[in-house]
DNA sequence: CGATTCGGTTGTATAGTACAACGGTCAGGT
DNA sequence: ACCTGACCGTTGTACTATACAACCGAATCG
């Protein structure tokens, strides 16, 4: 498979639409499943809260194209289950800087232990080639499509 | 890019894990903001409907991994605009068959153009190969995850 | 025929999200 | 030194998507 330069653009296109929008579609549901104490949403952002070490929640809403409401509250509810913690930071009073505490930090390892095996069950039969490939894929298009969107304009 | 057969399984899998779940993230938000006047769920139930010709709420529930009151709420809102049509299955009273009707076909249409024109600026400067590359895999996993889902054990 | 299963709807609750309005805080210009 | 505007975050409100449970009517099987 995958030999071809035969396939049009238009039908990859195709395809990659579809597909990237079931996953989408699936993805909700199971994440829901897996971890019911964690919200898919604050998984995501305590995730990215962890490996960013210490961001504000105006980065959050940039990097997901959330409203800052939207992360306000995801916040708050990660404080109030004690996963986060908000540091005034001291050059400018406006901003928190959010950091992981340590519950935080075992939940989310613990998450992602869990979420990393169902992955590898899921994908037990791939080469590691082929997931290198498609890891590399997805990256290069997740990156695209940060860079260069097409509707962060006004509205 | 993509050389190596040396990128160990786990790294590959955690890239994969990650950036699919950023693109969830993203998927609904820009869904949202290119088609505001047809709900992201809408969108994928009436294009589902669209290709099979004629089928049932369970077969959309089940493929979807969604409950069937959602369904039946979803096919309810695309019926009200005037999208889908019911009619009932003359073997078995108790189905309704569903079909796309002029006006439903006509957005769809028009939604998948444009929504594969965000796909082609985004993927403007891939190849066709790598498209092609990228779709089949894609395709390779959702299938995987369709058949074999860890999660849809009782509860 | 009665019990069970199946397809679908409706009631209720929850997560996630957006938009708008607001309250502090900072930074510049006059 | 002030006002003005930009920026960060919160809160009010509303809507979509979703699940679960309870239900109704139709089919099917003993």
């Amino acid at each position: 498979m995958t030999g071809g330069a035969e396939v049009p653009r238009e039908a990859s296109l195709d395809v990659i639409q579809r597909e990237l929008t079931a996953f989408a579609r699936r993805a909700r549901a199971s994440a829901a499943r897996v971890h019911p104490e964690l919200p898919l949403v604050s998984y995501t952002l305590l995730a990215h809260i962890d490996v960013q070490r210490g961001c504000r929640a105006t980065d959050l809403a940039a990097h997901y194209l959330l409203d800052k409401s939207t992360v306000s509250r995801q916040v708050a509810t990660l404080e109030r289950l004690g996963l986060v913690e908000r540091r005034p930071a001291p050059d400018d009073h406006r901003v928190q800087v959010l950091h992981p505490t340590e519950a935080g930090a075992e939940v989310l390892a613990s998450a992602q232990t869990s979420r990393l095996a169902a992955y590898e069950e899921r994908l037990r039969d791939w080469s590691a080639d082929d997931l290198a490939q498609f890891a590399a894929y997805l990256l290069r298009y997740n990156t695209a499509s940060t860079s260069d969107l097409p509707d962060s304009s006004p509205r």
